[in-house]
DNA sequence: AGCACGCCGACT
DNA sequence: GTCGGCGTGCTC
């Protein structure tokens, strides 16, 4: 018997399976999926099975399997199929793609031994009457009689509570014994008694079209801010469960996370696991133990959920679904959405994308009746849609305000006066933006990226925010020597230190990647201010979406132009969604909401599209955009990256694979570049781009796959490639 | 990826 | 003379 594995590393170069003899004394137990001891080489390292055959054509000698490194988890037969999937559509080395599906705790290459987690307990040994008669003998009260007496009433007890002297006295005497069971980390005991909101006309209608489909369709449900689509993913999930089936549910973040899921724990109680990167590796070990065991059906989690080896799926939901945190942007760079797809093709089940403002493509797509295209044009419950206003900072600057309008501030004095809360989006962290020298213009840059550093006064230092690189913050200029250093821009801790200023009786808390490193952070702040413990949230993006406080009544905008300037073709479709959401965040409840975009740009279309709540005519407008320029979704993309040390390898190469390109693909594609990219230097790595937009390319994989080979071999220019990537 | 092997330069 | 730099090639 022999097995065909797949090395631990995730190289392209040995992207293959490798052959070993199955040893007779794993023969009835091993099975593909299967993680495994191998000598390679010289070493002894982890693999993963993938074929057992009966006879093997090599030539050479072959080696034995050492051992097999865990029985019970195995990838099923359907994730194995998906990982082709994904190498096929992501061009990444298969173990790559399994890797993925993995929890980091049981990731092939990790070698930890044990992660489950046990408790001892301390249990009787003889009958309720036995203890009874023999307590009533013993006539004494001490902590063995305690022991005794609570165990009457409670069938097991925690062994760390008592005395272990007396434990060990009752054991002695064969009155108790103690037994280890293993635990999982996370426990939610029952559903709770359920507040159902009973869903209005809207939300029947499209929850009775989404279950009454039986088949493998795409729902994409376009549904505005507050207009209660969880509500609806909720009846969906438990109509699922119903018929025995199981469900995925993804979401975007985890600061968004814990809302939904509470939500989850309370419908379906222990029935849920969760996955999200905030879990600690022995939490992710318990959670996908849980699947296994077939012990929940519904799984709630970020994007690698999509792999949970739940059976028989009965539907998946992506929640914010227009959100780029759904594809991987490193190896492999896969799209949770179009894996979902997969799975939801494998188990005939329904697939339902939920957001206010879905992707170009996902509208298109729903428009062209790809998708069946559902909508919730009403907020649930009291909520109305806020009031939304643009100021024109120039007007204001020339006023004396500049970072907040008249109208902002006055908005929050009256939010404050009448015990309401705020929402303050500025889309940067830091202090300000860059230093510049106003004698002799010099600007901090990072030594290792082409990218100017940030400022944080916290810490005083500056920071690369893309490689980490940071330095002390000097007192004069390190170019001329001047007492002349500028700070420029704007960030969020600026911001509070101002806001703190105008408004010191206000309690404020800021939430960004700088606030929120600690492990539970995110989960506090979002707590704390939703008990209206504090009357501002003061925050980049992470804070607009998705999240419910029914007492803010205002959203400030700084500096909406921040997104609006990013050199991305999707730019536009970003800021409309970021600040379209953000201002979903006011007037969720009965209160009115009000939203106060801050702009240089008072007149820009997609800005004013956010003030009218219009996303149809924000979609015309961008649409037809896509359409002239050929980007999607009228067209598809493939991204590559030509990366090397040496400024001039890289140049060459980007060169000589574009001309490749050019003589290997259809001539309908259309060629991009070489260009920079958009971080030109980074980690002291040069980095140029070629973009294909292509429509129907026979050719264009296969020509992929090739320059993907010849690029295995060098080592001093690498080739990264990345289909339908969200950024260019 | 990780390691052995091998071929050159600059040290006690 | 030998230690160690990293370029090359192989791994069932």
């Amino acid at each position: 018997m022999y097995a065909e594995i797949l090395i631990e590393y995730p190289t392209k170069k040995i992207d293959k399976y490798f052959t070993y003899i199955v040893p007779d004394t794993i023969k009835e137990k091993i099975k593909p999926g299967m993680k495994v001891k191998i000598p390679f080489n010289t070493k002894i390292i982890n693999g993963f099975v993938i074929n057992i055959k009966s006879s093997y054509n090599e030539t050479y000698e072959l080696k034995e399997i050492v051992s097999l490194v865990d029985e019970e988890l195995i990838l099923n037969d359907e994730l194995l199929k998906l990982g082709y999937f994904i190498k096929d559509t992501t061009l990444c080395p298969l173990i790559t793609a399994y890797q993925a599906m993995l929890p980091s705790s049981l990731k092939i290459k990790d070698n930890n031994t044990n992660y489950n987690y046990y408790k001892t307990y301390i249990v009787l040994n003889k009958n309720r009457e036995e203890i009874k008669n023999y307590l009533n003998e013993y006539n004494k009260k001490n902590k063995q009689t305690t022991i005794l007496e609570e165990l009457l009433v409670n069938d097991k007890l925690l062994k760390k509570d008592y005395s272990i002297s007396a434990i060990n006295a009752l054991e002695k005497k064969n009155l108790i014994k103690i037994v280890k069971e293993q635990e999982y980390r996370i426990n939610k005991s029952n559903k709770k008694v359920l507040v159902k909101h009973e869903l209005n006309d809207e939300q029947t209608k499209a929850y009775k079209e989404i279950i009454e489909t039986k088949n493998n369709t795409t729902f994409l449900l376009e549904g505005i801010t507050g207009s209660g689509k969880t509500e609806i993913y909720l009846n969906l999930i438990n109509d699922v469960l119903k018929m025995r089936k199981t469900a995925i549910m993804l979401v975007p973040e985890i600061s968004l996370t814990m809302q939904i899921v509470e939500r989850f724990y309370d419908w379906f109680g222990s029935n849920v696991a969760i996955f999200h990167s905030a879990l600690s590796n022995g939490e992710k070990y318990d959670e996908y133990l849980k699947i296994l065991r077939e012990e929940v059906s519904v799984v709630v989690g970020t994007r690698s959920a999509i792999f949970t080896p739940l059976k028989n799926i009965g539907i998946i939901i992506i929640d914010e679904e227009h959100s780029d945190t759904y594809k991987q942007d490193n190896m492999p760079r896969y799209n949770a959405i179009e894996v979902a797809k997969e799975r939801c093709k494998y188990h005939n089940a329904p697939l339902v994308l939920g957001s206010a403002t879905p992707t170009l493509e996902s509208k298109a797509r729903a428009e062209k009746g790809v998708y069946k295209h559902l909508f919730l044009t009403k907020r649930a419950g009291e909520g109305t849609l806020p009031t939304v206003k643009i100021i024109d900072m120039v007007k204001e600057i020339k006023k004396g305000n500049f970072i907040f309008s008249e109208e902002l501030i006055n908005g929050i004095n009256k939010c404050l006066s009448n015990n309401e809360q705020v929402i303050i989006l500025l889309n940067r962290r830091g202090y300000s933006t860059t230093i510049n020298c106003s004698n002799c213009g010099y600007t901090y840059k990072c030594p290792n990226c082409d990218i100017t550093l940030t400022y944080h006064k916290t810490t005083n230092n500056l920071r690369c925010h893309y490689c980490g690189y940071n330095k002390k913050c000097d007192d004069v200029c390190p170019n001329c020597q001047e007492d002349a250093l500028n700070y420029l821009g704007l960030g969020t801790e600026k911001v509070e230190i101002e806001l703190k200023k105008l408004f010191n009786s206000a309690r404020i808390i800021r939430m960004d990647q700088d606030t929120t490193s600690k492990k539970g952070a995110h989960e506090k702040i979002i707590e704390t201010f939703k008990n209206r413990e504090y009357d501002i949230l003061l925050g980049t993006q992470m804070i607009s979406k998705g999240l419910d406080f029914p007492y803010v009544t205002l959203v400030g905008i700084i500096n909406a132009d921040n997104s609006l300037n990013m050199p991305d073709f999707r730019s536009n479709e970003k800021t409309f969604s970021l600040l379209y959401q953000a201002s979903g965040r006011a007037g969720r409840s009965n209160l009115k909401g009000n939203v106060i975009i801050q702009t240089f740009n008072p007149d820009n279309y997609v800005l004013n599209c956010v003030k009218n709540n219009d996303f149809k005519s924000f979609y015309k407008y961008e649409m037809n955009i896509r359409r002239i320029l050929k980007y999607p979704p009228y067209y598809f993309l493939v991204g590559l990256k030509i990366i090397s040390k040496d400024y001039k390898v890289a140049l060459e190469n980007a060169t000589k694979i574009c001309n490749y390109l050019k003589n290997n693909i259809d001539e309908s594609s259309i060629i991009l570049g070489p260009t920079t990219a958009n971080l030109f230097k980074f980690n002291n790595n040069y980095r140029f781009q070629i973009v294909i937009k292509y429509r129907f390319d026979q050719k264009l994989k296969n020509a992929l796959r090739d320059l993907d080979n010849i690029y295995l071999n060098e080592n001093n220019v690498f080739l990264e490639i990345d289909m339908e990537p969200l950024h260019i």
